[in-house]
DNA sequence: GTGATACTTAGTCACATGACTAACCAAAGC
DNA sequence: GCTTTGGTTAGTCATGTGACTAAGTATCAC
């Protein structure tokens, strides 16, 4: 299990859940204070601030209070991950698909001449 | 909350494991039945049969069965919906910042001329 | 300095998740 | 046909998650 592997964990685990996705689409149009991002969502506020707690320890968001207020933004490293993740899987089976299609195409060629042209 | 949500839920929900990752990153390079995606794996068997019915249901894995063997392979669009969500996020945070940019820049500008300059 | 505002902490609770063993079923192999 | 193999189901259990209320702290506005 690789440090990799458990922030992966976190962000994936993180953006699982409607509450948190909305809020890291509202934070994605800019930097908001807890309440604001609270505010639309259907729950308590201390169950608004444990989502964002989710959030802030998956590296997606970060904050900073001054005064009362605490303002939150959205740090996207962390979401290049995921994404990077995701790429590689992508092109692990395209270069799969590919291989495949040569070799559905070299049958065909062998069809055509009834026999390898070698 | 919609159904475009739901599945996202259940996307990132089932990738936020890393068994369940290991299984899709396995599939990934070609299909595969349930033992030898069990086979690495630190679980028993029916934990792991668990983790893949979790990818089935987000739509991450299809499967079909043929005498007493389970073939597993992967259904690429689920992850397509995971890769448009990141975009649309992406896509926001870097107009905003451009905005910011263009606004600095205006400023900037101004500082230039001593004043605004229409 | 008193009250409102903006969080924050603590404590509780229901339910979901993820692991296990044991037992079961059905197709192959001999 | 009996055994092995590959998968499946059932039932149990510990832990994690996500919600709540109530109460506390630290600014800010007057």
């Amino acid at each position: 299990m690789t440090n990799q592997s458990i922030e992966l964990d976190r962000v994936f685990r993180a953006l699982a859940d409607p509450a948190r996705r909305a809020m890291v689409e509202r934070l994605s149009r800019g930097p908001a204070p807890v309440s604001e991002l609270a505010r639309p969502l259907p729950m308590s506020l201390p169950s608004a601030m444990q989502h964002l707690a989710v959030l802030e320890a998956a590296g997606l968001v970060r904050s900073e209070k001054v005064g009362r207020v605490r303002t939150c933004a959205i740090a996207p490293e962390a979401l290049s991950q995921v994404e990077q993740w995701i790429n590689a899987r992508r092109i692990e089976w395209e270069r799969r698909l590919d291989r495949l299609g040569d070799y559905l195409q070299t049958l065909d060629s062998e069809g055509e001449s009834n026999g390898p042209r070698d």
